[in-house]
DNA sequence: CGTGAACGGGG
DNA sequence: GTGTACGTTCACG
């Protein structure tokens, strides 16, 4: 009996394939427009790649002739067709490769590409599931409407088998369910919180109508949604089950791709339970690269942090990307405070008083729920233009997606895409240098009304208005043209006028697309559209980057080295002209200007602005960034490329902005930390100081008079790996190893603490354990050399306090004179 | 100036 | 898996 064809409307939401028999199938999972999961076989696409022949040679009757061993068979080729390309500004003839297995590809190209008769090889290295969707036109979640039929195949959602995509339309789905979750586990002290040794205590789920909090042991609490289990084991069967019948669109946790995931699929195994979320029944996958990953087939698992470090960590005011800072900022909401290292010890004597860690447990779902739902529209519409599956555009880096928009509308204007660099050509990019952007020095100091602009789009509006392009380089009909203003450059290089380069078509699409988001953003705030103009922006602003970036297809270090170089011209012509007009530029980095008013107003600075305006060509435009009425510049040490960002400005609602200040992290003590944050904050909310030195003072005297508790002095710095392996013994690596001759274990991973105590040796020596010490043993001189200091004397050589003795020795007479 | 070690998020 | 991939910063030699 024929099954019943039907039109299927339904948002694809992930790809993946399966070698069934010969054949490659390809499996969409996704939800109707009526709301029901489903999935949707595709067996009719046919894996391929393209040659180019030199000019006018036939090697047809050659190419059928492949056959390459393989395990499971011979790879071959299918089918030959002949087909008209562009590559890189020219026309080009040859073909198109149809092979039986994807894995047949580079199998067949790795033949082809020595042959004599063969110009190039294109497009063999794209993965199978990124050419399905490319080729059929298929953005996740965005609607396609299909034709195909019920099949019998056995999986938790009905399989449809596809016999052709009729359309796809820009309606998105924009309510996916969501679904987070987050787990506390056993972690005492002294080494790595892994899944080898620890269990999962607790975990939780959040979605619209659901709250639900698992733990395996008893204990009085009022937290919603909470369930008891016998066992971990039934813990982690339980999770499966709420995450079945929840059946969500998008599961998230926070690190979850790095921490959550990867734990609870280890003690999976450990107590052979069988992870199967995947909708087709699949176990959830573990990839240990460089940075770990794990997906789910049929559901988009979103580490959220990942996103956000990625996206939003350069606009954010936080330099902690924590759940709890992320939170108050992006939320205006916080973690409930539970002292997370002492839940190991009250599981296992105080079970009673575990109430409270569901409560935060639960709450940390909430808030990674809260945080992915703002940022759905951002997310959404990112992934509608670069067209990637939501995991995998969260977690790669800008390049990926330039490529993959690059990719796509290469396909669509019939563009070969050139290959991935391999091993020798990779090393002789990684070797390319060039000048990057223009940085106008600051000149330390604390400043009053500052006014800064900004070439939000000064990257991307050069590679339009200069067509640079790998297309357009040095094209022999423009050779009489004027360089491209590089310093220092060997060669002259200029970009086409006559044709217009690929690269820089793609660019005025996304500009122009831009600017019609914006145009609707005038009739109606929306967040899609507003999500959907920052990531056009931030999109098109990421393309300068992609042409310098080693592993891209369309790399190309002379257009990168001309963008930088038309940068550097406009931002300087800027900085002149601001002098001109007597506003003192006090700072310059790339694409924005600092300036201070010196006795003229914010109207004048404006007008100046207008000035800049009408000189510039084409889409160039100066914005305005922002007013401070304060701010403070540091010089930056004597790095590998200069001075680095380092400053901290006040805004006129009091909110400080401090940018390169983060060097202070957790192998710092928490005084440290702690007064730097005070003195900028001192220095430009009071405009103090002297008030500020009399702060560092009170606390330099605190510590004299060991009136500062353990904790403050800790120093916390992991241990990377087997102690036996170090060969530079870091006081961290000394502890470590007293630790174990105690008896204690410590494992690569663990976070090592210590504080230093008084004494001549090297520190290593001196370094104690918090619970072996009181406060009287710290050594002051080494908290006030290595650590306070360090973390103030830039922010007061700035504004002049610091005596060149002070920088010079940190000896204890020459300090005492700068603090007295 | 190049290289190795550490951090980040999570408990 | 149509295999390759963190990005940055600091101390040290």
């Amino acid at each position: 009996m024929e099954p019943a064809t039907e039109r299927i409307a339904f948002f694809p939401m992930d790809v993946t394939y399966k070698v069934v028999g010969e054949k490659a199938v390809v499996y969409l999972f996704g939800r109707t427009k009526d709301g029901n999961q489903i999935g949707v076989v595709d067996k009719n696409f046919e894996p391929y790649f393209y040659v180019i022949p030199k000019k006018g040679i036939d090697i047809e009757d050659k190419l059928m002739k492949i056959a390459v061993d393989a395990p499971g068979g011979k790879a071959r080729v299918v089918r030959v067709e002949k087909v008209k390309k562009h590559f890189l500004g020219k026309d080009v003839e040859g073909y198109k490769i149809i092979t039986q297995l994807p894995r047949d590809v580079p199998l067949i190209r790795e033949v082809v590409k020595d042959w004599d008769a063969v110009e190039l090889c294109a497009e063999y290295d794209i993965p199978f599931w990124k050419r399905y969707i490319i080729d059929k036109g298929i953005i996740p979640f965005s609607l396609v409407t299909a034709e195909a039929s019920l099949s019998d195949e056995k999986a938790k959602v009905p399989i449809f088998h596809l016999s052709r995509v009729s359309s796809s339309e820009e309606t998105i789905l924009e309510k996916p369910k969501i679904l987070a979750f987050d787990i506390e586990t056993y972690s005492p002290p002294g080494r790595d919180i892994n899944h080898a040794d620890n269990a999962i205590l607790l975990v939780s789920c959040y979605g619209e109508r659901l709250r639900k909090v698992i733990s395996w042991k008893k204990f009085p609490t009022k937290t919603e949604g909470m369930e008891f289990v016998r066992s971990e084991a039934e813990l982690l069967e339980k999770f499966i089950s709420v995450i079945n019948s929840y059946k969500p669109d998008i599961l998230c946790g926070y690190f979850s791709d790095g921490f959550d995931l990867p734990f609870i699929k280890g003690r999976a195994e450990k107590l052979k339970v069988r992870l199967n979320l995947g909708l087709d029944d699949s176990e959830v996958t573990v990839e240990r690269r460089r940075l770990t990953t794990a997906d789910i087939v049929g559901i988009n698992h979103v580490d959220i942090y990942r996103f956000i470090k990625k996206a939003l960590s350069g606009t954010m005011e936080t330099g902690e990307l924590s759940l709890d800072e992320v939170s108050k900022e992006l939320l205006g909401e916080k973690k409930i405070e539970v002292d997370v290292e002492e839940l190991y010890k009250i599981w296992d004597s105080h079970p009673e008083k575990l109430g409270p860690y569901a409560e935060y447990n639960l709450h940390d779902s909430y808030l990674t729920y809260k945080l992915t739902e703002k940022l759905l529209p951002n997310i959404l519409e990112l992934t509608r233009i670069v067209g990637l599956p939501l995991p995998e555009m969260v977690r790669v880096g800008f390049s990926q997606l330039v490529e993959s928009y690059i990719l796509r509308r290469a396909f669509e204007m019939g563009e070969l895409a050139p290959g991935l660099p391999h091993d020798n050509e990779l090393g002789k990019r990684n070797a390319e240098t060039y000048v990057g952007g223009f940085v106008h020095e600051p000149k330390p100091g604390l400043f009053k009304d500052i006014v800064v602009f900004d070439f939000r789009s000064l990257y991307p509006s050069v590679i339009s208005s200069h067509n640079i392009d790998p297309g357009t380089l040095c094209c022999p009909c423009c050779s009489d043209k004027a360089p491209a203003p590089i310093e220092g450059g060997k060669k002259k290089i200029w970009f086409c006028s006559k044709h217009r380069g690929f690269l820089p078509k793609l660019i005025d699409e996304i500009i122009s697309a831009r600017v019609n988001v914006l145009a609707m953003l005038k009739k109606e705030k929306n967040p899609f559209l507003e999500a959907r103009s920052y990531s056009l922006k931030i999109l098109a602003n990421a393309f300068y980057g992609y042409l310098g970036f080693p592993m891209a297809r369309w790399y190309s270090h002379e257009s990168a080295m001309a963008t930088s170089g038309y940068g550097r011209f406009y931002i300087k012509r800027a900085i002149s002209l601001a002098e001109s007009k007597n506003f003192p530029v006090i700072y310059s980095d790339t694409d924005s200007v600092f300036l201070t008013l010196s006795g003229k107003t914010k109207k004048d600075a404006l007008a100046f602005r207008e000035d800049i305006n009408k000189d510039l060509p084409g889409i160039m435009e100066l914005e305005f960034q922002g007013f401070y009425p304060r701010g403070i510049f540091v010089s930056a040490k004597v790095g590998k490329f200069g001075a680095k960002k380092k400053y901290a400005l006040i805004d006129e609602n009091g909110i400080l902005k401090i940018r390169g200040f983060e060097t202070v992290r957790r192998n710092w003590s928490p005084i440290a930390k702690r007064v730097q944050e005070e003195v900028l904050g001192i220095i430009l909310k009071e405009e103090n100081p002297k008030k500020a030195i009399a702060h560092v003072r009170d606390v330099v005297e605190m510590l004299r008079k060991h009136q500062l508790a353990i904790p403050e002095v800790t120093i916390s710095t992991q241990l990377t790996k087997e102690l036996k392996s170090y060969e530079n013994l870091g006081p961290h690596v000394a502890i470590a190893e007293r630790m174990k001759k105690m008896g204690i274990i410590v494992s690569p991973g663990a976070i090592i603490k210590y504080v230093v105590t008084k004494g001549a040796d090297r520190i290593r020596d001196r370094a104690k354990m918090p619970e072996e010490i009181t406060p009287k043993d710290y050594d002051p001189d080494y908290y006030i050399n290595n650590q306070i200091l360090p973390a103030v004397e830039r922010i007061f050589e700035a504004l002049g306090y610091a005596p060149e003795a002070v920088l010079e020795g940190k000896s204890q007479e020459k300090l005492g004179k700068f603090f007295s």
